[in-house]
DNA sequence: CATCCACTGGAATACCGGGTTC
DNA sequence: GAACCCGGTATTCCAGTGGATG
């Protein structure tokens, strides 16, 4: 072997540009200890959960805002205030569970959260699945009960949870309060859409929003300053040009105000400079940090498809080589999707299903497609690659199912495949 | 204003993981 | 441990619907 006598991560050991401070400042999942611009809302949040430290159970809120303006961070800081307050009292009883219902979105799922995270240490865990809904109910209504505390029950994206099964869960947990004297429940939901209470029964409506908050975007401004907040953290304020951070505000002010993803331009810059030759973060690298994060979202969202959206986007992209402007209607790639599945040896699924899926991915923005009618000559979806298809083929075929279609070639008159 | 094609919402079915019963 | 119950998810089946054009 050559090169024997040099070290095998000798290549990947770049200079690091973050030596002291903490790199995980600019990771998703941080909780800074300061807020930049969201103070006032944390002071609001503490004192509506306040009367829990002297246990009364406190009002029910929902925090409404736009993604990365600060909602699940401001609750989790009030939340580590909290565990910290009570610390060493024993005269309170509080315990708080967290549900992202992005994840658990089905009543069983949220039940079992709860249920789990009243559960003590020695307790065996409550099966994910099998009991009948009632049972699980009373079980957690029991822990309610056996742990005679204030319960503080998170539900980011709680949205997500009611578009997806409803409002019964919530009826559910709201009604232990009335079922028990011991024990209190209450609920802070975070929502990203102002308007899913519509979704709502009104009994449960006006149970569950006694309070609200709406967190409004950051301006550039605003985010110019979280950006440093969290350089700091990270020790790496004096290797970013002021110019840098503030194009970096400013790209990501312009979409919605989202601070995550401006912290997340601002990582990748980090990244990009210390394998790179520059010492410092410029306004190119933030650029450039911008490009690779559009380009990384599109992999992920297209490479972690299911296998018979990625087969109706691979006939999308197909079409979109063959004709000129890449517009098609249901029929006619539909049959092309027939083929190619047929091909790879799986069913097909039905036009039905298909339409859907073509839902999903118009949502995922990897696609557009709409309705158009004919009048006489019907009506049908017309669909079409929002990325070169070129692109998008290289994710898919990077796929090893897919692998199979590399020679797949469209051919102009027959979309026949082979 | 009829007509045509397929869009679309909802009910029905199949299957899965896992508990429960006998 | 076979047979059945339970909730969740994916898909299919079916019938009602939409809407511009000729």
């Amino acid at each position: 072997m050559e090169n024997s006598s040099k070290n095998l991560f000798e290549k990947f050991t770049y200079s690091s540009l973050i030596v002291k401070g903490q790199r995980q400042a600019l990771e998703p999942g941080f909780v800074p200890d300061r807020l930049p611009h969201r103070e006032k809302e944390a002071d609001q949040l503490a004192e509506i959960i306040s009367p829990s430290l002297k246990n009364f159970k406190p009002s029910n809120v929902i925090i409404f805002g736009k993604p990365g303006v600060g909602k699940t961070s401001v609750v989790k800081y009030v939340e580590s205030e909290v565990s910290k307050a009570i610390q060493s009292r024993l005269d309170v009883k509080i315990k708080l569970i967290d549900v992202n219902c992005g994840v658990v979105d089905n009543p069983y799922g949220v039940l079992l959260a709860v249920g789990d995270g009243l559960l003590e240490t020695w307790e065996e865990k409550l099966p994910f699945t099998g009991w009948p809904l009632d049972k699980l109910y009373a079980t957690v209504l029991e822990k309610v009960r056996s742990f005679a505390g204030i319960v503080i029950i998170v539900l980011d994206e709680i949205d997500k949870l009611v578009k997806k099964s409803g409002d019964s869960v919530l009826y559910q947990l709201l009604r232990i309060n009335e079922v028990t004297n011991e024990g209190r429940v209450s609920i802070l939901g975070i929502s990203n859409d102002l308007r899913f209470t519509e979704y709502l029964d009104p009994r449960v409506k006006s149970r569950l929003i006694e309070e609200t908050m709406v967190y409004n975007p950051y301006n550039a401004s605003q985010i110019y300053d979280i950006l440093r907040d969290r350089s700091l953290y990270a020790g790496i304020a004096d290797s970013i040009d002021d110019s840098a951070m503030k194009t970096c505000a400013a790209l990501a002010a312009q979409e919605h105000g989202d601070a995550r993803r401006a912290i997340d331009m601002l990582r990748i810059a980090v990244e990009l400079t210390e394998k790179g030759s520059e010492k410092r973060i410029v306004d190119d690298t933030i650029y450039e940090a911008k490009k690779k994060l559009e380009k990384d979202v599109v992999v992920e969202t297209v490479s972690t498809l299911p296998l018979h959206s990625k087969l109706v986007l691979f006939a999308i992209s197909l079409i979109d080589e063959i004709k000129s402007g890449g517009i098609s209607t249901m029929g006619e790639f539909y049959d092309l999707y027939e083929k190619i599945s047929d091909r790879m040896g799986v069913g097909s699924l039905t036009q039905r299903r298909v339409a859907d899926i073509i839902g999903e991915l118009t949502n995922l923005g990897l696609i557009d497609s709409k309705v158009q009618s004919f009048g006489r000559y019907g009506r049908t979806t017309t669909v079409s690659l929002n990325y070169s298809s070129a692109k998008i083929k290289d994710i898919l075929l990077s796929d090893e199912i897919l692998a199979q279609l590399k020679d797949v070639k469209p051919t102009q008159k027959s979309l026949l495949v082979s």
